[in-house]
Parts: C-alpha cells; structure tokens; sequence
DNA sequence: GAAGGTAGTGGGGAATTGTGGATAACTATG
DNA sequence: CATAGTTATCCACAATTCCCCACTACCTTC
C-alpha cells in the first residue's frame, strides 16, 4: 500500500528519486497521464487491470478512444535504475508542468507526481472546501 | 502490449522508424487508415481479428460498407527494414496529413501514426476535457 | 557525540537507436 | 533486349539514451 507526501528534485535529465519506502513494491512501474495534471505510477499488476479495462472499450466511441489516448499512449515502463529513480519522458514532464521541485503521493493502490507549485494549489483550494466534498460523497458509502 | 508516445521524422522516402520498443512485438505489421486522421498499425493476429469482425458487419448497412472501405481497402504489408522502418504508402500519408514530423503511440493492441501539428492539436482539446471525459467512463466502470 | 548506514543527487562513458545517404535489384516501357 | 525509373536492401554516422560509479547529506544507533 502507498501512503504518505514527499518532496524530492527532478535533475536535468529528468530523473526523479522514488521514495525508498514505496521501492519494493514498484518493481516495473508504468507512468502515465493522470488527470488533474499529475502522473499516475501504477505497479505491474495494477496497470495490467487499468490497461484491460481500457483497451475493453469500444473502437467505435469518441469518448473512449480519447480517454484511450490519454491513459495507454499517455502510458510509458519507467524501470527503476540501481540508485531507485525512474525517468520521466519529456511529454510527460510537460503534461504535468513539472520543473525542479516535484512532491511525490501514495494513495494506496497508485502514486502521484505533482509539480510542486501545482500541488500547493490543488491542497490549498481542496482543504478549503473539504467539507462540501465529503458532503457529495456520501452518495457513493463513504 | 504497445504503450507510450515516441516523436520521429519521416525521410523523403516515406519512411518511419518504429520505436525500438515496438519491434519485437510488430513481426509482420500492417498498416491502415484509422479513426481522427490518424493511422492505425497491428501486428498480424490483431490485424486478423479485427477483419474478422469487420467482415462479420451487415453488408446492408451503408455505415458497414463505409467502414469496411476505410479499413480494409486502406490496408497494407509494412514490413520493417534492416533500421526497424517502415514505409508509408502515399495514400496513406495523405490521409493522416502526414509531413515530416509524426508522433507514432501506442494503444494497448495497436499503434498509431499521428502527424506532430495533428496530434497536438488533439491532445489539447483532449486533455482539456479530461474531467468531463473521465466522467463519462465512470459508468464503465474505471 | 561519533560512526555507520541509507537515501538522494550529480556526472561520465558505453551501447543502442534514429537518420540520412548509397548501392543493388527489380519493374516497366520503348 | 536495353534503358530508365522506381523500389528495396544495406551501410555508416550522429545523437540520444541507458547504465554505472562516486559524492554528500541525513538519519539512526551505539
């Protein structure tokens, strides 16, 4: 299970540490688009049922085929090098607006990659509204 | 599995390079037009399912016959060069507007061939939309 | 407080990949 | 049958990517 927040650099090449403590459970990670402009990191087995899932849809729907896009062309292997960091390709970079500072998310079956800015953002306005959104959420049993 | 976005230069011959990662898995490609301007590549058993299915479409229907003419009769052999190329016939980059920089990606169980402007220009509307999109598949289950 | 270990960061060298051009084979046409 | 044009195969260079090694800082433990 991933959890936690961490705050780690991206160097010129585009590396960037992964957090020790999610290592083992990443052997063969896939990085791809994630909405809200971050980066999913899924593990092998996650991202085999994602794939499928996707790649179930039909040919034939616009929507599908865009999503499609997104998510499996969006999708690139990131294996870990010895010194635990994976490469993010420049279109993802870009994607995610993302420059030196990167903060690193768990949430339990996947891990984010936010550009540091980007995430402060995205906190600050969603911890002023936590309220409202638990409020909407309890449609779906939680 | 095909997956990930690759930017490479078609030479005045009309040739591509496939990715590297791709080539293993592209033994015997064929190339055809695809679905929003772009082109659609499989590798051989894919290839056959799909006009299998095609062929299995009512003749009756005018939308079937449009179809059936756009893939099938937009279908070539591509096999891959000694350098992991492949030609692209003239109709074909035509079709996909194609000049000299195109975004080859992968879909899971196909790849396809986008021109760099077009599929910028996709992805943009497409990533713009991302919410309302991903929304729409919640009812697929994703 | 010191020492050992772990984690994060940076750079350099080697292999692979992408690209362009050249030569050879084939096809078509006069 | 010969020649010209077109297509296919091969070769070589250049750029990029990948992998390895080294350093520093922090954290933990004794």
């Amino acid at each position: 299970m991933f959890i936690g927040e961490y705050k780690h650099n991206i160097d010129e090449k585009g590396r960037l540490a992964v957090p020790a403590k999610f290592r083992k459970q990443l052997k063969g990670a896939i990085i791809t688009r994630g909405l809200d402009r971050c980066l999913f990191v899924f593990n092998q087995s996650e991202w085999q049922e994602l794939a499928k899932k996707i790649n179930a849809l039909p040919l034939s729907q616009a929507n599908s085929r865009a999503f499609s896009r997104l998510m499996l062309a969006g999708a690139m292997e990131a294996p870990l090098d010895n010194q635990g960091r994976i490469l993010i390709p420049e279109y993802l970079k870009h994607y995610a607006i993302l420059k030196k500072q990167a903060v690193i998310t768990g949430l339990y079956n996947r891990i984010e990659i936010w550009d540091e800015n980007e995430w402060q953002k995205y906190k600050s306005k969603t911890e002023a509204s936590s309220d409202d959104i638990a409020e909407k959420l309890s449609e779906l049993g939680i």
